[in-house]
DNA sequence: GAGAAAGTATCAATCGTTTGCATGATAGCG
DNA sequence: CGCTATCATGCAAACGATTGATACTTTCTC
């Protein structure tokens, strides 16, 4: 049916394996006859069939983007469409392809995995997240995968591509601001607890206050999904107190939106009455009322830096193990206000 | 270095082709020995290698998704990783994985596809958006490839499936709601002119004004990009009239985001100087200040549906060529009001 | 108990490339 | 002029599956 290597062959009288060889530009063609090959070619309307050139060379030209299991909910979240922008760029300057994971569950979303990895399917996986125990990467570990994680690995750090940014930094930075201003009760909203992002920028926030000689109160810190019923419900619960925070660090933005509707809705003003920062910077942050102060983590780079990594180590097989620290900034708007008692 | 069909086959005492068919849960297998190769498949920790399968079979279980060129722009609005998800959680259903062209400008977009098409590394293709005279579209057309679109095509209707909303509807009704409420002045700002969903909803204002024996004032008709830059720049022109509109229908969301930003920088209030509605009801159309009244196009069955469609048309070929119209339905929020002078 | 039908499993060709090795032609050298 | 480098190309075997044609057993039927 297509047009083959065959009939490029025959009709410009040479061999298929000449045909190959002047597709791949091997020297060992002579000029005149790559003409004479390249011109069938073009006559023929010839276009290589991946399939048959993969399995030959057992290797594919394309990545695979892991998404937390269940796409469904994250692609939610801006954070994946804007890193995913990053690797596409990437992969387009590169000649890469994208095969992205569809997610559902857990258990699907390991499945689709075995599937790029023992079908041959992708040369190299960009995993999109980093939790505690995460099966998926154990398994990309152990079968030797080439593979590049986007967030920090919980352990085995030394033995693991990835980028990330200083998360801990950037939340001690935020949680420093709050202080500064004034606060002393400052909650931590954070996701769920397996997540090394949550984990990190918990840490940090630890750390401010104790250097600040602020106890930690257990109560104030909250794990939950980064989504925006997770900032209404941590709201609910703060307020319920008898002394409520003055301040709330969020992990996430799409969070603090869901954290300014609830206070909305409960008449809480902020930041007159509770200041807010938040981490990630979509562009969300910039439309809320008010804006939000929030980190920005450079997301469009992660992605790239991820691509970027990824593809050298798939260029060069012996590439070193690398970390990539992308840097943040913060975001001064309008959430945060010092406190005046 | 991988296990493949002949190391099963060994294993078990059969040939390869019987190994073949036990996969394939063929019934001229006696259930005995489909028994004894399975368990030899599972202590081997055998895969099938896809690109072998894909290259037998011809196929490839995979379907391609076109975001306009350069999804570079395309994933910052919220709509592509909306209609990404719904056809995400389709094909995980169906088994399909997904391939996403990675954007770059007009030429590199063609090339890609071509790539997919005649390297086969995809059975299907989704084309996200619809516009006049696309050569990616006419491409696929001339080559016969199954797509379908999302949107509707601009010409030879009968001939492609397509999954849309009925745009001028909703346009029209939009329309008639801001007359309702007493305005005449009302502007039109949309995407560019090639694009379908422009023409359609434009088309909608039109007809309503028409019905109501409002005249058609053209300076009131602005196109641009779907962006929130165009937004702004539409409102500084239409502002700049001495009798400007006393209401804006706005063809997307992150646009209408734009215009709201631009409107309270020149001080102008809305909903109480000037009406806005809007389309796509992203979620961010709710969190803006005001809230808007916007058109729900139901953007995930979108996805749903088209992935739906061009799966059928996969698993059989003599499918029918098919329209699916996907209901849209108006929130009405609070950036309209009634005009009262 | 012979022949047909049904049920199983194998053979071998095929999908469209890549690539190590062999081959034939040309040129260079003394 | 004969012999060896050098260069350009072709041959044929992979790569790892699928599948139509074929062969071998059983089982059934009369």
């Amino acid at each position: 049916m297509a047009v083959t290597i065959k009939d490029v062959a025959k009709k410009a009288n040479v061999a298929p394996s000449t045909v190959s060889r002047v597709i791949s530009d091997n020297p060992r063609i002579s000029d005149a006859t790559k003409k004479r090959v390249r011109k069938a070619m073009e006559e023929l309307g010839y276009h290589p069939n991946v399939n048959a050139r993969n399995l030959a060379i057992r290797s594919t030209q394309a990545i695979g983007v892991i998404m937390p299991s269940s796409a469904e909910t994250s692609l939610q979240n801006p954070f994946f469409p804007e890193v995913l922008r990053g690797i596409g760029s990437m992969a387009l300057e590169t000649g890469y392809s994208l095969y992205v994971s569809t997610g559902g569950d857990d258990t699907q979303s390991f499945e689709e995995v075995k599937r790029m990895v023992y079908g041959n399917r992708v040369d190299g996986i960009i995993l999109l997240y980093s939790r505690r125990n995460d099966p998926i990467m154990n398994f990309l570990v152990k079968e030797k995968f080439p593979f590049v994680l986007v967030g920090k690995p919980y352990k085995k750090e030394s033995q693991i591509t990835y980028v990330d940014n200083d998360n801990i930094q950037a939340s001690k930075k935020m949680t420093e601001h709050l202080i500064e201003l004034g606060h002393r009760r400052i909650a931590y909203l954070g996701g769920t607890t397996d997540l090394v992002v949550t984990t990190d920028r918990l840490d940090g926030y630890k750390q401010a206050l104790s250097a600040a000689n602020i106890p930690i109160n257990e109560k104030f810190i909250i794990h939950d999904e980064f989504l925006r019923s997770s900032g209404r419900k941590a709201v609910e619960k703060l307020f319920s107190f008898s002394e409520p925070p003055t301040a709330i660090l969020v992990a996430d933005d799409m969070m603090s939106l869901g954290v300014i509707n609830m206070l909305e809705e409960l008449g809480i003003e902020c930041p007159e009455d509770v200041s807010i920062t938040s981490f990630n910077n979509l562009y969300l942050s910039e439309i809320t009322r008010p804006s939000l102060t929030t980190v920005d983590i450079n997301i469009y780079s992660l992605g790239i830096q991820s691509a970027k990594s990824l593809i050298e180590r798939l260029k060069a097989k012996d590439e070193p193990v690398k970390r990539v620290i992308v840097p943040f900034e913060i975001k001064y708007r309008n959430s945060t206000r010092a406190l005046t008692e």
